[in-house]
RNA sequence: GCGCCUGUGGUGAAGGGGUUAUCACCUGAGGUUUCCAACCUCAUGUCCUGGGUUCAAAUCCCAGCGGGCGCACCA
């Protein structure tokens, strides 16, 4: 079959077998909007599953679930109000939409910082002109809100919410709580899967940019100073790995993590160790090796928050795609809380490795002394005092707080030697965030698993999902649904399904090969067909999707083997 | 948001003013068949939505919604 309408042909069986489907579609659908149906949602679920548990397993990671809808300020502190609300205009001669602070960028110098007017006026007053038809006609600047404004609250006083741009706040919002979680020791990370929001301007290309869309974060909250060591000598494949174009690297690098990290192409060492860990969930989960790379976001097109960003771009029918973004975000998101909150609890403790004494020379009031002079302005005094410097000479006249004028004399002072011990600091943890959208690592596992082959000289589908991903683990054929083949298959079908974590269906519609192709066609890897030797010997035959070979076995080491996904296993042995 | 193209059963298509809208596949029911989309019988849609033109609209016109591509946008 030709490579030509792939993607067509693709997209009509995501629909026909109710993988992925345009949302509201008897209401005329809504673009950037999809469901998952039956076989979709159960191929994402997997997805998100084994995600959770790849990070799970590292043992200081943690699962939450916050909210979706999001207070402003929340928002502001992150920077998402700022960011997501960029002024537009559009050229009255051509139609052309510009950022306005885009425009006007080479004639002043903090444009992000501008109002409406002020833009309007600073587009009319220049001969900024459209890059498009070079022109100078400007339509008034228009707010364009990436984000879905809500209100919380049902009546008039409503508080100014959005849907949440990322599901990153939620973590940063459970810092104290995480922090007493992991008894106040870094390194630690949280994850969370959710829903995200971004009211695009025009949604395209099937799935991959969507209006609603699900996240998956982690947020790993380090020492700055301590940053832990993984090792990366656990994978010694070759990475497509493409730096920073202004960078002093060349533009592409085929290496290994640990070596890309030695020779300073990845600079932060945990942000290494996340492109390790997410080639590998990307690798495990099916994604095609040979499709994946690494681009390192030039220093202009990075997000606000971050120091270093990599973007992990898998190749499919749209091309190079951004899927993951592992970024460091240093500590902009705790400390822009910590400021915009004031809360006190976004910072941890470091130990210091031994108590350090510090010796000071101090200027201390003299408390016996300042008491009976002055009275009930005495508090105000000692302040005061306490601000003076060593080397001030007395008398000397200082104003209270209270704008009260007082004589200070040298009696009302002494100099001391004060000694403390000080064990440790506060500080603000770093934060090394993988971001993974999954949607489009979904779409790219299903563009990497549809095969389009030949089978005795007829063109054949087959999705080829491994067992970490399929959206059922087996289907059930009883040869005939009669004699009692029917009945087995049943009891098989029930029994493989109170398995944990099993999902196994029955298929009794039509002939024997038909439902072979259909189990091929949504990636079922095992088939199992009961036939009339079952009846009398409790046997069954297992068919392997992608080479049609079948092994005879009997239905307790089915269900043994299903259950401990071990039935590729059986094929080896019985062929040796 | 702009420009060009486009919208007919579950999927893919034909029909471009005039009887009851056509075809293939798919799906369901029944039959037949001892293992890879076999065969036979039957069933399932009405032309994206709303206006307009006309005796008559799936067909022509307008608007909206959806899809594709290009431009712009894409923390």
């Amino acid at each position: 079959m030709s490579e030509e309408h792939r993607l067509d042909r693709l997209t009509s069986l995501l629909k026909r077998r109710g993988v992925i489907l345009p949302s509201f579609e008897i209401y005329g659908g809504v673009s950037g909007l999809i469901d998952y149906g039956p076989i979709g949602a159960r191929i994402k679920r997997k997805v998100t599953d084994y995600w959770i548990n790849h990070w799970i397993k590292q043992g200081d990671i943690v699962e939450i679930d916050s909210p979706t809808i999001t207070p402003e300020r929340v928002l502001i502190a992150s920077g998402h109000v700022g960011e997501f609300n960029d002024l537009m205009t559009e050229c009255k001669s051509c139609s052309s939409i510009y950022r306005a602070d885009h425009l006007i960028g080479e004639i002043h110098d903090n444009p992000e910082s501008l109002g409406e007017i002020e833009m309007n006026k600073i587009l009319q007053d220049k001969s900024i002109i459209c890059l498009n038809c070079g022109k100078n006609d400007w339509s008034p600047t228009k707010p364009m809100n990436l984000m879905f404004k809500t209100g919380i609250g049902a009546m008039k006083e409503q508080r100014l919410a959005y849907m949440r741009p990322e599901t990153a706040q939620g973590m940063f919002m459970l810092f104290p709580s995480l922090y007493r979680h992991f008894r106040q020791k870094l390194p630690f990370g949280a994850i969370q899967i959710g829903k995200g929001y971004r009211n695009e301007i025009s949604p395209r290309q099937g799935m991959i940019r969507l209006r609603e869309f699900n996240m998956a974060e982690l947020e790993y909250f380090i020492d700055p100073n301590n940053p832990p060591l993984e090792d990366l000598s656990t994978n010694l494949s070759l990475i497509n790995m493409i730096p920073d174009p202004e960078s002093k690297f060349d533009l592409n690098y085929n290496i290994t993590f640990s070596n890309a990290f030695n020779i300073g192409l990845i600079k932060h060492p945990t942000v290494a160790f996340f492109l390790m860990k997410t080639w590998n969930f990307l690798v495990e989960i099916g994604i095609d090796k040979s499709k994946i790379r690494f681009r390192e976001h030039v220093s202009t097109e990075m997000a606000h928050y971050a120091e270093e960003c990599w973007d992990c771009e898998i190749n499919g029918e749209y091309g190079w795609i951004e899927c993951v973004g592992i970024a460091n975000r240093t500590s902009h998101d705790l400390k822009s809380h910590e400021n915009i909150s004031g809360s006190k609890s976004l910072t941890a403790w470091r130990a210091f490795t031994e108590p350090r004494i510090e010796r000071k020379t101090i200027l201390s009031p003299k408390t016996s002394i300042i008491g009976p002079i002055f009275k009930e302005q005495s508090g105000l005094v000692i302040e005061a005092i306490k601000k003076l410097q060593i080397d001030d000479k007395f008398p000397k006249n200082i104003k209270l707080s209270n704008g009260n004028n007082v004589d200070i004399t040298s009696e009302m002072t002494e100099i001391k030697d004060i000694e403390t011990t000080v064990s440790g600091e506060w500080f603000t943890p770093h934060v090394i965030e993988p971001a993974f959208g999954i949607d489009r690592i979904v779409w790219h596992l299903i563009d990497h698993s549809y095969k389009e082959v030949k089978k005795e000289g007829v063109e054949y589908t087959i999705m080829k999902f491994n067992d970490n991903v399929c959206p059922i683990d087996a289907i059930i054929l009883p040869l005939y649904e009669k004699d009692g083949m029917d009945k087995i298959a049943f009891e098989i079908t029930r029994k493989a399904n109170s398995l944990l974590g099993i999902r196994v269906e029955m298929d009794t519609s039509k002939s024997i090969g038909r439902r072979y192709a259909r189990a091929d066609e949504i990636g079922v890897p095992w088939t199992v067909t009961v036939d009339h030797t079952s009846v009398d010997d409790n046997t069954v035959t297992i068919r392997r999707r992608d080479d049609q070979k079948q092994i005879r076995t009997t239905i307790k080491q089915l269900l043994d083997n299903l259950m401990n996904k071990t039935i590729e296993n059986m094929f080896h042995e019985y062929q040796s």
